[in-house]
DNA sequence: GTTGGCACTCGCACTACTAGAGTGCTAACG
DNA sequence: CGTTAGCACTCTAGTAGTGCGAGTGCCAAC
């Protein structure tokens, strides 16, 4: 394509994302010293609109872009758009703030995104293809009600409640929680799941471990079904303020598509097999619902091991460059951070 | 007030919430047998009117409740309002399909009060006034990285990561942990503060649990400043729905106002105090921004030790006998679930 | 290829009007 | 004296008509 077309689409995007109203040939020109009257430039909306990047809402309104306009530009400007040094350092600061509570990092990271985008952030926590137990607890709460604790490798816990069918001490729960501990830790399910079989179930402490036994490794298969543990998500009323979604059904809708977890599974497994981040523009989406919003979404985590997903969601006319940049950047700081845990 | 007066009220309120529309002395004739001519309801109206428990948006519409005339109705209604047999079995069915997470609890109360209500749902983890350690364990995650977590003693966890000067093995936290569960067990921040002061800091062991305690304390001390642990929210879909929130910025105020933790925390001290179900309705909110919702709310836990909050928020015009029924009878159950732990 | 000019289109804001719902008042009734 | 029928009055929502202005698309000239 031309590269004065290019430009000025680029110019329709900027004007369009900052303003929200329709762009007319007269404002580009007087906004945009581009050196032509505006009589040229309407010639090349013109052809920007039989090529499909651009629109009207009516005859006589200015172009709005399309989301293949929008996808174009992604396409010109993504590799390039890195973050500004400052917003980098200030990102960076919020992080080092934050107390060194691992399930907090990435609800940090959603914040971030939301707060630097003035958009909504979203972030799952990175989850493991199959789970590793690292350490099992039982934590007496009453006589016949006790607390298991299952810790993943990645520091993710499970809380599970367990009656008992008779009172049990706490001296003989901590026996049950070493002999499971000793069995489990470090292994899968399946690995888990055979070992517990072999165990010797005589006596009050086998039958213990055997019945507890069970529900870890409930806990363990259900940690591993779930696709999405979490999807965390800040600044929601940021996406309520743009003007596209002043009337609530349209954001109903929205926040609606943000509870179908299917279609986040699918998005997130997309993204985790690229590395990179990705954009999904408007009508891109699947969900008839998503056809206003779109997504930028990173990877982060191990590759192979464990993925999680941060990004922004807003309207289609959203500030992709910065939305780009500020998402890559927070996706390597949770690399960063996750590689040091997972070490 | 007049017998009469009074149920032509009740017919108005339950007209308007059903319809959503100002309510005339014809409608209510015609769908509420009351024996007496239009021109006599209009005059009943009128006397309402006066007495502030009705309103006109304009002389030619019909009659809307205000927050007054739904206060009326709430006073007059509040103790009658039990809930059907056939729902209180619907949710106990619900209840008793959910595994015994017990941080699942509150939440599962929050979905079933949205879902019988098709309001929005609320609840809070019943947390205590001053915490109790049940449980410290240390686990290794990597060289110079362990996760600290803190069983409390209604079963809330804190987890916390630590970074170690020198790698530390597993077998060594161990030590510390079991040392530190020790001094902490059964205390309160204040007592464990002093146990640690009196430990003696030699050695490497010494030196870690001096290192690990005072991130407990830290940790213990943020959990008793928290007044709100977490309010878990669900079905605020059904909110958008409402024609009261078709303009999204109300509805923004809303969602904006439902981050205010301070307002929150107001209220479930308020509610805590009472010991039984009430009703903000409106005006008679505080921030400005929740004029337009009312919340039923109940308390829950044992009081004076462990309370949480469960209720429904919803629009000004929402069936508050429905609402006030499955809110106190949610609360009963989950003062049952509560007393079974915390025994 | 670019530009000025110009007719044309269409949404938006404004006004005027009507229909309908519902009130408030008054006078008659039991 | 409470209740009722009747009726004038009020106000909104919806509809139709109008002018304005922004912006386009095209054409002829440069």
């Amino acid at each position: 394509m031309d590269h004065r077309s290019e430009s000025i689409l680029r110019a329709v995007i900027e004007e369009y994302v900052s303003t929200a109203v329709p762009v007319g040939s007269q404002a580009l020109v007087a906004r945009y010293g581009l050196g032509v009257s505006s009589a040229t430039v309407r010639n090349i909306l013109a052809d920007l609109e039989v090529n499909g990047l651009l629109t009207h809402p009516h005859t006589s309104a200015g172009r709005i872009p399309t989301d293949a306009g929008y996808r174009y530009f992604v396409e010109s400007v993504s590799d390039s758009s890195v973050l500004p040094a400052v917003e980098q350092l200030m990102i960076r600061h919020q992080f080092g703030q934050v107390q060194h509570a691992s399930e907090q990092w990435f609800r940090l990271a959603a914040t971030t995104l939301a707060a630097a985008n003035r958009i909504a952030g979203l972030a799952t926590p990175a989850k493991p293809r199959a789970a590793h137990v690292r350490r099992i607890d039982i934590v007496s709460i009453s006589d016949r009600l006790a607390s298991l604790i299952i810790v993943f490798r990645e520091g993710a816990l499970r809380q599970v409640l367990v009656t008992l069918p008779e009172a049990v001490e706490q001296e003989a729960l901590t026996r049950a929680a070493v002999i499971l501990d000793g069995i489990m830790a470090g292994r899968t399910s399946g690995d888990a799941e055979r070992a517990l079989e072999r165990i010797d179930g005589d006596g009050p402490i086998g039958t213990l471990v055997r019945r507890v036994g069970e529900r870890v490794i409930a806990a363990v298969r259900d940690y591993d079904a779930t696709i999405i543990e979490e999807v965390f998500s800040d600044g929601l009323l940021h996406v309520m303020e743009a003007p596209e979604f002043e009337r609530s059904d349209k954001l109903r809708r929205v926040f609606a598509a943000l509870e179908n977890r299917a279609y986040l599974g699918e998005l997130l497994d997309r993204v985790a097999g690229t590395g990179t981040v990705q954009v999904f523009i408007g009508a891109e989406n699947a969900p008839e619902e998503m056809r206003d919003v779109s997504l930028v979404l990173a990877p982060y985590g191990v590759p192979g091991r464990a993925v999680g997903v941060v990004g922004v969601l807003g309207p289609t006319r959203m500030a992709y460059p910065q939305a780009i940049g500020t998402v890559r950047f927070v996706s390597t700081l949770m690399n960063e951070l996750v590689k040091h845990i997972d070490a």
